[in-house]
DNA sequence: ACGTTGATTTCGTAA
DNA sequence: TTACGAAGTCAACGT
């Protein structure tokens, strides 16, 4: 890695143009080939920057100024006239182990897998990632309660749920969000309308299950019949580790 | 801006729950009190970060050992533990003048103003985001051709269309995106039903035009009557400047 | 202050 | 490989 102060302007041209006035910048290159300009605010984006693969330049210039020239093979250029240069240290860092994260919305669904009574009373998994045409359904779970649906004696493919389970009570699709917004319902929704065109799983309702979720979001999914459930991530870890709540 | 080079391990715990297992990173402590550290890969993002406003401690430990920790007001922290300092530098790069940036969405939306035509055969442009009660319509355009609308005589109220336009064909509303998805499509469906409400304007087509649309969302256009245009910026360059091509 | 939308989004994952 | 959704999205703009 090279890091270099320097007085500079900089031109980005490539899938949109940008300049940057002369000023005082941290001009960054690392080993895999990205360049980054970063200011002395502006929290961690840079200003600018080229991600590899790229073809790096130098050229010296007169009384050391020089000019750096990043191009991507899609055509964009990177052109850094450095026109003081304060600084330039360079260091070997290795390579890096990986970055290891928790609690995205992924290891939400696991939770609520676990843990489907969360969303409503005796609901039972059915599937994750019940898949449909328009894609899959995060969770497809069964409600005792509620209306009678036609009992099927028929076998069933084997992406179907279980027939034992439509006995009683109906299917709940369900969507799972950290943040639900408008968006969130309408993909529901558009799940639901997909789900319900099938004789075997209707009537399927459905539940928004997330962290937050929007007041307009929450105003939308009631008027289409969309039950909305709040989850909070340590109750849910909780909830589904039920060993630890006997002590 | 504090640049420090140090072996070191990360661990943060906010929205989620992250780890960084011991090695040598970039440590970067801005001006405005980011802190970021950077590997060297990765490209422009930070491994990890706290983003202003935060509060800085640094504490000191044996034969050179630190440990930095940041906390956001919201609860989140980022705790360095620098096991080895292999350099410390400090630069004053004093405040950046701002980025001027050109070519984004709202560009395309120019250019497309100035070349109706582009989206249709004979397409006017009646005025660029015509207001509606939830939100402004990228473009309201005219198309001269296809079924013939009532003429209205009586005067309309300034931010209407002009009436002359309407004496034949219909009139379009156009979203434009850089890359469009099914949510570009749900908001332009939006955009038409209000729009169709009003018996002034009805009937009121839809156009979708992006530089790349996914094949959903132009599943889920047809199946709505909404007509997809790709447009390429640079042929839009040209044909909004049209003197450069008889040349 | 809040909500909405765009981004050189970037990044991961599943088909 | 491609396509699509999520992101510690962030940031800018309008209400």
């Amino acid at each position: 890695m090279r890091l270099v102060i320097a007085r500079c302007s900089v031109d980005y041209a490539g899938r949109l143009e940008a300049h940057l006035p002369s000023a005082i910048r941290l001009l960054m290159r690392k080993a895999d080939g990205s360049v980054l300009v970063h200011a002395d605010g502006g929290a961690y984006k840079p200003l600018n920057w080229m991600n590899p693969p790229n073809t790096f330049s130098e050229e010296s210039g007169p009384e050391g100024a020089s000019r750096w020239v990043v191009r991507s093979p899609k055509g964009e250029t990177l052109t850094i006239e450095l026109e003081e240069v304060l600084a330039d240290h360079r260091h070997d860092l290795g390579v890096d182990p990986g970055l290891r994260k928790d609690g995205v919305e992924a290891h939400l669904q696991e939770l609520l897998a676990a843990a489907p009574g969360s969303l409503g009373d005796g609901f039972r998994l059915v599937r994750r990632e019940y898949p449909t045409d328009i894609g899959p359904v995060d969770l497809l779970c069964h409600d005792p309660t509620g209306e009678q649906v036609a009992i099927h004696l028929t076998s069933e493919p084997s992406p179907g749920p279980a027939a034992g389970l439509a006995a009683g009570g109906h299917y709940v699709a369900v969507e799972v969000k950290r943040r639900a917004g408008i968006d969130a319902v309408e993909q529901l929704a558009r799940y639901l309308e997909r789900l319900n065109l099938d004789p075997i799983l209707r009537p399927v309702r459905g539940v928004l299950a997330a962290q937050a979720i929007a007041p307009q979001a929450r105003v939308v999914a009631e008027a289409r019949g969309i039950h909305c459930v709040v989850v909070d991530y340590d109750v849910l870890r909780g909830a589904a580790e039920p060993e630890l709540r006997l002590f």
